[in-house]
DNA sequence: CATGAATGAGCCTTCATTCAT
DNA sequence: AATGAATGAAGGCTCATTCAT
């Protein structure tokens, strides 16, 4: 949730709005919040530097929407995932193929999130960050455990060391993962799921 | 391989040039490149920001020889373990672990370079990085080409879907690793490679 | 020739350009290339220093421009003398009378091509100066020989002396010159000539 | 005149002194002085550029001293001239020639005069050089004077104008004379005289 | 809505200079 | 006499931001 704004913010038409911020969205991925100058966002939208001021207050302010828009709609499918009272193993690979479909969707937020979240999380601004991290946490810590209490999961390995490594694993792939690429995000989730789960080895 | 200096660069003693390359890179690491100043830096390094330049030609200098040199031990184990003749499964299971020993060793460094690798690839200055990850494909991949030919990994797995995994699973660790924890390289190294080969699941 | 630029250069109102350039020029020839901080000249235009940014790529692009529309001015004017096809002594006295118009019109940017020329000469991007300076040499150069064969000119000169002379003479003038002063260019010219043909002694 | 120092400056060997500022006046004349750097010094003469403050208080002392030096020596000639009671035309030459010996024996020094003694004329430090230059403009102007008054030197002229003329003419030589070149300074003097009293021009 | 022009803070880097050894 | 290392003051330049038009 993005902090409050002074001047105009919600006056000019939403879909404007919202291009503009694909564009910067865009330009933040590729080059880094940083390294992306207001001028770059502003020639990828075709306009001058200062006319983005017209739409939005702040660079910041930009890259805070994306991520709090991003966040939302993403708890909005986790959130139906983990009320759907699943199975522990049900519920990972909801979670799992749920999250590949977000990466389908935001890819460019997703990266931003990945590479620069830890560093946003510590400024009051981006608090929602490190809340939705320990919500994030909390829902697989608990599925985890629960598998293993059920017997779904081995009980041998590290709870913590699971989570992140699912965790990760999932989230990297917007590293290399394209839309339109000839795996649909339903085909990767289950690939990823097969190796999570079954791992990579033939049984013997 | 860094890319040729002119003026002190390699002179002055070679421990202070690595004080300061550790405190660098561990700004680095915390902050991201772009972000971090070279006064932060002298900061920490308790002097002023130009004096740096006594030891180094740039900022940028700074990055790539922190980033040559950890890529430089990196294969130095690497090529060890690719020239042992082990087979695939130990072959993955070596690189597994002598990676996590890269992260306990070189964690600022390698932190560097999951952050900022892909943008600085594109540099000329930088392409031994791009050169470094061509290398490092075609060795997992060689390897888990072979280790589902001897039918020692499962056939179903798209193999660039499953290189990718194991890559990505591994190095993203460096994001919350702290050496000196409860578990060590070897340790960690264990446990991932009991969920990737294994699998997380138990088995039915 | 300026080099190729990139960002706006040429796109902002030329006027405001030129002023700030005969600014930059002014400042130049007073205090010398590198003497000149980009504050001074920022200071004199009555602006800040990162706002000249906003019209030129850097100093040395604004040296460039008045350097070379200095000189594609002066061109302009010694072709159309070079191509009226004088005699070799009313060719010399038109070239000189010239360049004393252009010292008039172009005083800033003649005495900044003085101080500078020989060492910017060897920089790419001022490649330019080199060449009209051999082009310069090869026009007096051809006059003066011409003069002596037409016996106009006395033959007992070493021609390139003769040449350095002249040159010198006149530009030099820019060293002192100020426009508005008690005596016209053309005067001064015919001053010079007088002296430079017919010497300054009582002829015996 | 040199400014009083405080610390070394006259305690070293006066010939490693010598041998510096030759160097340093060699750099100068070469690059310009502000665009000198202190370590460009040091390493023509082939040390680091802190040691160079062992022999000399400043960069500006140095410059300071190879003027002082130069114009030391270049009125201990001139007041000979000037002493010996010549007539007009002789002093004239033997001024000439005079200049374009110590042109001959200072060739970096003059280099260094011509670009920067007006600017550096302006600084309490470097008075002295104004008063040469009034000195120096004195006694030209008076022998031109005495000139026309005896009837050697034309009338017609502007005399201020005369004076310029003659005494830019002799020293922007340095600008593309060569120690050891093809003509002794003698030589080139006495074209110079050759055209600044008879002309160029055939008499008609 | 957007432009053109400017602001002001801050960044990387250079460089004359100092000083203990 | 000279070195190695550091200082501190600029200097050129970038960039987010503002604002009158």
């Amino acid at each position: 949730m993005p902090t409050a704004k002074k001047k105009p913010n919600v006056s000019p038409s939403p879909e404007r709005r919202r291009e503009l911020l694909d564009t910067a969205a865009e330009v933040f991925a590729a080059q880094g919040y940083n390294a992306t100058t207001v001028r770059k966002i502003a020639d990828a939208a075709g306009m001058l530097a200062g006319s983005l001021y017209y739409h939005f207050d702040s660079k910041e302010s930009m890259l805070d929407e994306i991520l709090a828009t991003f966040l939302d709609e993403l708890w909005t499918g986790y959130d139906t995932v983990l009320a759907a009272g699943l199975g522990p193993r049900e519920t990972i690979e909801a979670l799992v193929t749920e999250s590949f479909r977000e990466i389908d969707r935001h890819r460019a937020a997703v990266a931003i999130y990945q590479k620069e979240a830890r560093t946003l999380a510590t400024q009051p601004r981006f608090g929602y960050l490190a809340d939705s991290q320990t919500k994030f946490e909390e829902a697989w810590l608990g599925t985890l455990e629960r598998g293993v209490a059920d017997g779904v999961f081995r009980a041998g390995l590290d709870i913590r060391l699971t989570y992140r490594f699912i965790r990760d694993t999932v989230w990297v792939a917007v590293s290399w993962y394209r839309p339109g690429g000839q795996h649909s995000p339903e085909e990767i989730a289950r690939q990823y799921l097969s190796m999570v789960l079954d791992g990579v080895a033939v049984r013997t």
